[in-house]
DNA sequence: GACTTCTACCTAATACTATTAGGTAACTTC
DNA sequence: GAAGTTACCTAATAGTATTAGGTAGAAGTC
């Protein structure tokens, strides 16, 4: 019997492909067996168990789109680089939504700290440079974008925004227009 | 043997209080039938599946939250508004963690039109009278509004703002200001 | 109160997924 | 080519979902 040459980065790859098809929770053991015409049993000898799987594709999703992000904000500043993030953030939502729903697999302490993770926050926060902001006040904004980044690209890929008019691309440019026009005028406590 | 009158309701109550402890994608007909002392099989007669019993779980938590929403907007205006809303969502979300990720659970068209969740976008909407937005301009607020509720409740939910300081009530609080200084100054089209 | 009707809950069977234990044949290494 | 490693296998157990068909407890009728 010929071998799959399977490994781990295979089946998390694999297994990134049919979360983007079918859902991240319809990534199974049993399903990546079907793919690779292998015995369910025969993956335990790749990754641990299904946790794992999914535990390696939501590593395998941090990574890519801190990635694409750090190349879209090199070299841009202020609004530029504001939008590039934004849409860098949407854009992967969109085309790899099973991958996008993976990053939120709950990770345990340690794998979330040594995950790409941090880097998302490190970038969001090196966009606020070109914004004029105290320190405390960069935490609030950085939470506040990932909340709007991570929010829309949620409510749209739910189709919580419907078909109807306008479009959801001009509400999203609106959006990046009025965080960027908020940020320049960041309000004082009250 | 005994009956345990069970109903299409008690099963949604049921489900919905475990969704809150364990997780919803913990519930399952299963845990149920183990809660209430009864066959799986005997399930069958109230739901017509474990599908079902999802949908009436994330029926019940948009109505439910719809009406808190109701209620906290009732009389108010402006930032006032603004303010109850988002506490409104957000609290919901940590009282009911469960609940709330059932409403995230996709709906078919009839049903999703037909649920309470048609009231959420017309009182997001109304509380936008309160500021001064032209009516395509008022989409894309509700849509903003939607994205910074939902997006900040669930990062907050899974941990994402860690325990470190400002602590999460403080960003919350200025994201509401910050909202409301938008909303009052809103950019024009670029 | 006996008789019928209805239905809430049951047993039994099938199917899919996850996981572990232990075996065999295919590669690797020397 | 022999020895050792391991990728993949079979077999077994357990949890969940679903359907088909049976039984006993409740409700309604005379």
């Amino acid at each position: 019997m010929a071998r799959a040459g399977l490994t781990a980065e295979r089946l998390t790859q694999a297994g990134a492909e049919l979360a983007d098809k079918v859902g991240f929770d319809q990534v199974t053991l049993s399903a990546l067996a079907r793919l690779f015409d292998v015995k369910v049993a025969s993956l335990y000898s790749h990754v641990t168990n299904s946790h794992d799987l999914k535990t390696r594709i939501a590593l395998l999703a941090l990574q890519e789109l801190a990635d694409r992000a750090a190349d879209a904000v090199a070299g841009r500043a202020g609004k530029d680089a504001l939008v590039a993030l934004g849409n860098v953030y949407r854009d992967y939502a969109r085309e790899h939504p099973g991958r996008y729903a993976a990053m939120h697999f709950r990770l345990d302490r340690e794998t979330a700290i040594a995950s790409a993770g941090v880097r998302h926050s490190q970038m969001t926060r090196a966009i606020l440079r070109g914004y004029d902001l105290t320190e405390p006040d960069q935490t609030h904004a950085v939470r506040l974008l990932g909340s709007v980044f991570h929010g829309f690209a949620t409510l749209e890929l739910e189709g919580g925004f419907g078909n109807s008019s306008p479009d959801s691309q001009e509400s999203w440019t609106r959006t990046l227009d009025a965080l960027d026009a908020l940020l320049r005028a960041w309000p004082a406590p009250e």
